[in-house]
DNA sequence: AATAAATAAAGAAAAAAATCTTTATATTAA
DNA sequence: TTAATATAAAGATTTTTTTCTTTATTTATT
């Protein structure tokens, strides 16, 4: 089972490309503090990671630090970004403009994060015609029309969880290669097709569970 | 580094923590439609899991299954239930009433899922007074007030990332015990404090990494 | 009642990831 | 110029997680 796609390109821990992210951020928070250099000692400390484990995972981006110096802190964000592939920005569309939906619309910074969300799609008459943003509702039997026409590769699901699987399979047909998966159902989609959960409920189980504990530890 | 907490009580694995809502989300479907007993390499091939990952997985809670019939879905839910703690509910109080902090607040489902979001706190006039849904949006002045009064342990976090700091402290100190963190920042906060970050920047890497990596491939 | 088949459960092995250790290199200071 | 030091880089080890294998139990079939 789990087929994990073997390949001389996929070889970067997908925790590492996790981690990318978060040292990115703080990397430009840092250099905006007016920061030229940095070590991966600091930004292990700053972040609460391994200093090593930083090496490793910058080495995956090629960039060189040097001893006593660490990293030019410019070259670093460039090698990051170009790295995960921030540099070029997919278009994207995005399904289910309820609350969660445009609180992603609303996510400016994800241009900087590789993809942009050029329109948003719903099938209820309350939301179709209004505006997020500069970003526009529009009725879902025009997606597939629009994706193919502009090429989008990217799909942002967003849907309640009934209709996510059928929604999912119009986005694989109307030529969506990824799709950003935030309904808690996994979705069965042809060979090819990228899928990304990001499982609110997951995330909940693990903060419950640790609270649970502690309060029962604290107990006795 | 890495303090992992080793107790008696913490040696169930994170990924177990984190399939488990899945399983639970999966069995509750399949509930409805009147299933009553189920096999984990059912489970597992719906979920795209190996069946013996399922079996393990599921043996932490503690639920039985008999061989040649499976497991009884009532059983295994409330098991499930009980062992992630969704079985009592915890009141939450949400920082930043945006749009993600809006689209969190409109997630029922949540209560089923350990706590129930009771009130919403921003500093801005636009939104303080307003409502969502049944929830209010208070003045961020009244959060540590109403905090221990009303004995609230869980704050979800969806502020800008600047006053993300800032906030998650006063939280610390109003009694807070576990903090959900939906800004890019690491939080710095006394020990004790649980911190769960949800990072839509670290998803999305993922996804574009390898959405670059497939396009790359199909080119040669 | 006996046998075959399916599957839960437990244990072993393999794979993946994180951590630790060592080495080499570059910078600073004496 | 040399020595000391900090740190990147590479390698080894450990830990964690997943996958594989075996065993035992239960139900269905003959």
């Amino acid at each position: 089972m789990k087929t994990q796609e073997k390949d001389s390109r996929d070889i970067v821990p997908e925790p590492t490309v996790k981690r990318l992210p978060l040292y990115l951020h703080f990397l430009k928070k840092a250099k905006e503090n007016g920061v030229l250099t940095i070590s991966a000692p600091i930004i292990g400390q700053e972040l609460e990671q391994d200093p090593t484990q930083v090496v490793k995972d910058l080495a995956y981006t090629g960039v060189k630090g040097r001893p006593r110096v660490g990293y030019n802190i410019y070259e670093l964000i460039k090698g990051i970004e170009e790295f995960l592939g921030f540099n070029q920005v997919y278009d994207a569309f995005l399904v289910g403009a309820g609350n969660l939906g445009s609180a992603l619309i609303n996510y400016p910074e994800f241009r900087s994060f590789g993809f942009k969300i050029i329109a948003a799609f719903d099938i209820s008459d309350d939301v179709v015609g209004t505006q997020r943003g500069d970003v526009n509702v529009l009725h879902f039997n025009v997606f597939k029309e629009l994706a193919s026409k502009l090429k989008v590769r990217i799909g942002i699901l967003t849907t309640p969880a009934k209709v996510a699987q059928e929604v999912a399979e119009q986005m694989a047909k109307a030529g969506i290669r990824a799709i950003w998966n935030f309904t808690p159902v996994k979705l069965k989609l042809p060979e090819g097709v990228i899928v990304q959960n990001t499982s609110m409920y997951s995330n909940v189980a693990v903060l419950v569970m640790k609270l649970n504990n502690q309060l029962k530890k604290n107990k006795d």
